[in-house]
DNA sequence: GTGGTCTAGACCACG
DNA sequence: GTGGTCTAGACCACC
């Protein structure tokens, strides 16, 4: 997939890499980017997007952190296999963190007085939604 | 409840201010604290962590500019009434903030290896907890 | 506008963070500062005011929370679109402390000795002065 | 007029001694206390509306700093003439504090989106209410 | 180089 | 005694 559509908000309060690498994040999660399909070169994007290239390299390296990449010097980032990254870890940590993240996140969902029902059948919707490509 | 226990963590990404009101929102949202309720004194709770008095003012104001706690001068800071805090608005960018965290935490627990059913269990048993006490 | 002149007073009962974000106010009001301009960096308002960086950081603060202008970490902060900023919001209890100011200001006046003809046309005054530039 | 009745709003983002004093001062100009008329012992006025008695003290004082009311030590608070107010000064700094004033609250009413025509309208609106009573 | 966070400690405003 | 403001200076996150 050469063209792969990434949008950036600069309403959105994350951090412009950030909001990258959500978005390659989402992809390869629904299986829109497969393993070893190549990303497109960060230049490319920063060009399309039209900021900084060191905000797309920070982008990929946090992919790549993740074990989600691999990014050869030289040679176009690669979506790295399912088995690599997931055997690499999930270390308690991150697993920590993601749990922590989870919490946050309903609890204001909470706080803005959606009933339970109603955020059980919007994250059932979101996952839908993310895994709705091959898996 | 008098004593209120907040927990920081240094290893925690979010900074400290962040933490501390998170912890108490969901402790608003728990109903562990009730509409009414006095929070402990900025000082007091600084003292308690080990951290500086404006980190805790911060995190405090935080929760005002939400609506979640009242604030006046010279009195203890108080939990809000929900009628006041969800009349104050729950405008359409924050939901849609809201529903940009659930889908990007969602996706990196996809990612982590966890099938739809395990996610979903997670979901419900976190609301299970934040929900526990009155409501 | 590089140079975008603001003053403090010692004199002035208003905490100083306040004073500045009011004179930036008034410039978005009265159109010298429009939509997209940047605002000049925090450091340097601080340093042409020799006033703490902090100070000048909460009142930039401020704005960004009445969405006026929009701050993004590593780059300069901007006037938003009005369209953003009156969209998120003008609630109700906003509406009606603008106009219990409105009343203090006033009552003032008239306890001043003024009379309500010299009041309207001071308001009037004003009025023409902060819209001068463009809307 | 010995009842006069005052209400504190605890949603009012001015502290209590503020909101105290404003309705008085609301009070004065619009002829229900006119001079000499005596004001409610502090004590009365604290216990009805269940405040700290060095609240309302402070009100007074405040009033008495800008020379609307007399305090005589063990007699009742009075509200002073009006000759003897205006005459004590309008000092420069004064009229320059209440021109500040305007002007920040016309500002914000101008960012809210209001035109000017209706800004007007609202400002005569409260001057009306204002002296409604005798002058 | 931009804004964000945190600290340590002083002083003020309010109740 | 409560929360608010300000300072001086350090270090981090982001572009």
């Amino acid at each position: 997939m050469a063209s792969m559509i990434i949008h950036v908000d600069a309403n959105d309060p994350r951090p412009i890499y950030r909001q990258v690498a959500d978005e390659i994040r989402a992809l390869i999660a629904s299986g829109a980017l497969r393993t070893g399909d190549a990303l497109p070169p960060v230049r490319q994007v920063a060009a399309d997007l039209g900021v900084n290239l060191n905000t797309i390299a920070t982008a990929y390296r946090e992919l790549q952190d993740e074990g989600l990449i691999t990014v050869r010097h030289g040679a176009r980032a690669l979506v790295a296999s399912r088995t690599t990254s997931t055997a690499r870890g999930t270390k308690e940590s991150e697993s920590r963190e993601l749990r922590r993240s989870l919490r946050t996140v309903l609890t204001k969902l909470v706080l803005a007085g959606l009933p339970r029902s109603q955020i059980m059948s919007q994250v059932s919707e979101e996952l839908r939604e993310l895994t709705k490509g091959s898996r």
